[in-house]
DNA sequence: CTGTAAATAT
DNA sequence: TATATTTACA
């Protein structure tokens, strides 16, 4: 009983899967343009719609990549990953000298998996902006998450609007969010479909609507830990999805190291052994699906207050 | 820019 | 199949 209250900010980084396991940055895949220009992305989709309508856009897109442009400094995002094929392990030599390298620069994203990581990322930056500011960009902003663009996250944050909603109307408020260390027991999960992931991740209590009767509401400035960890952490978890998720989810794992001019390295990948400390205990994380959040590692013993998030890091 | 809706891919 | 994610439109 010590940890009563529960700030849902516990420490993703004992979340973090096993190092070992986001490390598959090596794989050398060719350079996406070509991959691109030679339409080789994803051998399980491909044209293979079934007849039904195709109204908009769709893949097949020809040799004009609209290049809009990824100021993302550290890793660019998630470049085309052959889930299925094996022809990804060595073609290296696609184009090589072929000119242009300019690879992880504008490549179309595959599909972001929001790991139940990143989402708690997202839960955490919108707690901290607040229903009122929860917007895509501020969001986006705070999660500091390179790669993560604002068009995921408004994509993700609808659905989680959604699943707030069904939340509220289905429970009525009783710490809905079970999350937050014991607040008031598990939901049963009302929708295990949509809601499989949020309910994996943390949900403050706070973010059912603002004209709630809710009074004890507040916003403890739970300052992050470290923000460096995080920053891997949300970095290593978009780029490695998790291998070991349920049943059979798609392991794309997004590469991020993906310096398109070969400038900068893996920041994760150096610091992981001095920042990334497990406890010992060889306890993988079978089922992710239960965060153990029992434990507020904030300041206590260690004054590691942060003020907040880095505003302006974009 | 934000929100919602529809389409698509896995 | 259903779900998750992406994309387009309002």
């Amino acid at each position: 009983m010590r940890e009563e209250d529960s700030n849902w900010f516990s420490r993703w980084e004992e979340e973090l899967p096993s190092p070992e396991e986001l490390m598959p940055l090596s794989q050398t895949l060719i350079t996406p343009d070509l991959a691109l220009a030679f339409d080789i992305p994803n051998p399980t989709n491909n044209t293979h719609n079934h007849n039904n309508n195709t109204p908009t856009q769709q893949q097949a897109p020809p040799p004009t990549p609209p290049p809009p442009s990824n100021p993302l400094p550290t890793s660019a995002a998630t470049p085309p990953h052959p889930n299925s094929a094996e022809f990804g392990a060595d073609s290296a030599d696609l184009g090589s000298g072929a000119a242009g390298e300019e690879p992880a620069r504008t490549l179309k994203r595959p599909r972001l998996v929001w790991t139940p990581q990143l989402h708690k990322r997202f839960v955490d930056a919108v707690a901290h902006l607040g229903i009122k500011n929860a917007v895509p960009k501020t969001i986006m902003q705070l999660m500091s998450v390179d790669g993560l663009t604002r068009e995921n996250v408004a994509s993700h944050l609808q659905k989680y609007r959604l699943y707030l909603k069904r939340m509220q109307g289905l429970s009525g408020g009783s710490g809905g969010a079970g999350g937050g260390g014991g607040a008031g027991g598990l939901t049963a999960a009302p929708d295990p479909a949509t809601d499989h992931l949020f309910a994996s991740s943390p949900v403050p209590p706070h973010f059912l609507h603002p004209g709630r009767s809710n009074s004890e509401h507040f916003l403890p400035f739970v300052p992050v830990a470290a923000l460096q960890q995080q920053q891997q952490m949300a970095a290593v978890a978009a780029a490695a999805a998790h291998p070991q998720l349920q049943t059979q989810y798609h392991r794309q794992v997004g590469h991020f190291g993906s310096p398109p001019n070969g400038q900068f390295e893996h920041p994760f990948l150096s610091r992981q052994s001095q920042t990334v400390h497990r406890m010992g205990a060889p306890v993988h994380n079978p089922v992710p699906g239960y965060v153990e959040d029992l434990e507020s590692a904030n300041g206590r013993g260690g004054r590691k207050v942060l003020t907040l998030f880095p505003t302006g890091d974009d």
